[in-house]
DNA sequence: CACTAGATTGAT
DNA sequence: TCAATCTAGTGA
């Protein structure tokens, strides 16, 4: 009986020793929203399903916040069962439902109620394996190829096959989801413009401010703004 | 309770 | 340009 229990301590140690070499840990996402999604670009989301490794390279963010941004679901910090991750410590993953069958996922930041919305990835590894993710998930009946694996919010989520039983993991322990250090992405090469799919009428000037955010470049963003493009070539 | 619109995707 | 598909949010 005691030498079970003293087995058991030492698996966990191991578990926890091998946590901290590669998940990005609970400071890295201790930052306020704007610098916690750029920061984000270039880093590698790791998911485990069945001793498989998927991981992908994210390209796009978009930060969603709880004070006046009519388009957040925290908006004016309104707690609702379905948020509630959001309001969740930084590093919490959100994942909702979304026009009743896609999945989009975020990660609470610092700041009550805010969070980044992961809207695109470069397939990295695994990539076998989020196609066979890909075409079982969507309705669609044509293969898909590398190019339109992840380059749209609820894309990715199907390639790593993500949905709401991940809804408030938390990426700093977890052995199914993580993010950890890969790319270092220069400032002057990451293009703000403003978010996609929000509805102008109902959300007014938040929908024009610049909050999204992604490589200048890269070829698995889920829609280039060539105009703040050049606005960045002239600077 | 009835009704509406949505942080999307894929087909026409 | 439009349908798929369903729930949170809103208002009676």
């Amino acid at each position: 009986m005691k030498r079970r229990s003293l087995d058991v301590v030492a698996v966990q140690k191991k578990t926890k020793t091998n946590l901290t070499t590669s998940h990005l840990s609970d400071a890295y996402y201790d930052h306020d929203c704007f610098k916690l999604a750029r920061s984000l670009l270039g880093k590698k989301i790791v998911r485990k399903v069945n001793d498989r490794r998927l991981a992908c390279k994210i390209v796009e963010v978009e930060s969603y916040l709880a004070n006046d941004d009519k388009s957040s679901h925290s908006y004016q910090h309104k707690k609702t069962k379905r948020n509630e991750a959001m309001f969740m410590k930084p590093g919490t993953l959100y994942v909702y439902l979304t026009y009743g069958m896609y999945h989009c996922m975020n990660i609470s930041s610092k700041g009550d109620g805010d969070a980044v919305l992961i809207r695109a990835a470069e397939p990295m590894e695994g990539v076998d394996l989020m196609l066979q993710n890909r075409q079982r998930l969507s309705k669609s009946n044509k293969l898909f190829d590398k190019g339109v694996l992840c380059n749209g919010p609820s894309k990715l989520c199907q390639a790593l096959d993500i949905g709401l039983k991940q809804n408030k993991l938390n990426l700093c322990n977890s052995s199914e989801l993580w993010l950890e250090e890969f790319e270092r992405i220069p400032e002057d090469t990451i293009v703000h413009t403003k978010r996609i799919g929000l509805n102008v009428k109902r959300v007014g000037e938040w929908a024009m401010k610049p909050l999204r955010f992604y490589i200048l470049g890269n070829g698995f963003v889920s829609k280039k703004d060539y105009n703040a493009e050049k606005e960045m070539a002239v600077k």
